[in-house]
DNA sequence: AGCTATTTATAAAC
DNA sequence: TGTTTATAAATAGCT
């Protein structure tokens, strides 16, 4: 508008696209200004530059958020308090679930009993006596699995301590605990030294009761078994 | 700005106020896109002109709801924002709880029961057996106040019966169902008739096995129990 | 709504 | 950013 005509169109140059934004927006600024006292008015503007910087404008005697209010009550398009309102609700729902899932709970921990009908009670103890059942089942799957696991590791020890003992009685030139048998005994988690909570169950296994003693003070025994973590294993009976 | 100067204040006249607003309002919004055009910005201009009518401009590709959250994003002193973006946080958090919680029920029916360790197992299943206990110990306290009411019932029945065996036996001239005997009754729920789901349980009862049968279109043998409804009791063995 | 004399905004220069 | 200035744009008052 002045010095020549321009096309309206992106200004490529960064600093002019600047400079021009700074001026344009001083004069749109000056422009609201003017209509909100010519015409007593109320103007909001909000504007965003290309660098992502935020001015504004607003008329005196309001604020920013009156406008935005106003203009969200006018347009049923609500920008705002609508989704607030439906967050608000859902939030109240899910609280509500919320304390009858803990009730739930509590009743199936077999307290607050008394809220409960005749029928209502007879049913949770069926479902009550079907869980048990179900998770009595998986704990004995468990201890199958635990038990067979640590069968095979007293197997594998009954047998070192057999080689050992044969050693003892009649020395082999040879005998070894060689690399593969040591890969067998890590298998079955002899070589891991972390695990210190299956040796109890190893007591309660049977008949015939083992202790195996994890002692890393005391490695003169086994020097067969080299080069891993010291392992000491006492047979009792 | 032409044919004149003008002072920049409020214009007195309705129609010259309202066609200013009207002209103005028109270039301050060609000016706004203008500058978006031109600087790559975005802006939103609210205006709310003297009569309450509202109108706005928008930059293309944003909507008036965008600028309003980013603008909020930006000032910090919106008291708005802070409260939504803390609901948004316990609605979170309240879903979060209430995913735990269905969990820990449905393995309390005994589902979903791989994610547990074999202790954790094991504490679910000594919980479940406790609550199974206290669930059964309130059914019976439930059936046992069932049954003495039932049993007092039974006990009522039977004396009704003895007093009539006796009159056909032997006839008493002056022997009357009374106002307290029928009291009584009510009082242990014999002449309300809407609780027929009491009469399975009497025949569970015992080994004497009664069977109250409510006939409301037999009124003639009984004329000494006037008033009521009908009642026609039936002894079977 | 148009018209237009005039004011105002501003592009390009520093 | 601020000033200048030639010139484009906006618009007040009128119809």
């Amino acid at each position: 508008m002045a010095r020549g005509k321009i096309q309206i169109k992106r200004i490529e140059n960064t600093t002019n696209r600047q400079v021009t934004y700074s001026k344009r927006r001083n004069g749109l600024f000056k422009k609201a200004e003017e209509l909100t006292v010519l015409c007593d008015a109320k103007v909001s503007i909000i504007m965003i530059s290309s660098t992502q910087k935020i001015h504004e404008y607003i008329s005196p005697g309001i604020t920013t958020k009156q406008v935005v209010d106003l203009y969200q009550k006018a347009s049923n398009t609500d920008v705002w308090s609508k989704q607030y309102e439906r967050m608000e609700e859902t939030l109240r729902k899910v609280k509500e679930m919320n304390k009858r899932l803990r009730t739930e709970i509590r009743q199936r921990m077999g307290e607050c009993l008394n809220d409960l009908s005749f029928e209502e009670l007879r049913g949770l103890e069926q479902d009550m006596d079907n869980a048990v059942t179900a998770i009595r089942a998986r704990k004995y799957k468990a201890i199958g699995s635990r038990t067979d696991t640590l069968r095979k590791k007293v197997r594998n020890v009954e047998e070192i301590y057999r080689k050992l003992n044969q050693e003892l009685v009649s020395p082999q030139p040879h005998f070894e605990y060689n690399r593969e048998a040591r890969e067998e005994d890590r298998h079955y988690g002899l070589v891991d030294n972390n695990n210190s909570g299956d040796y109890e169950s190893v007591i309660a296994l049977g008949p015939r009761v083992f202790a195996l003693h994890l002692n890393p003070n005391q490695s003169a025994n086994m020097q067969t078994c080299a080069g891993g973590s010291d392992l000491t294993y006492t047979l009792m009976n």
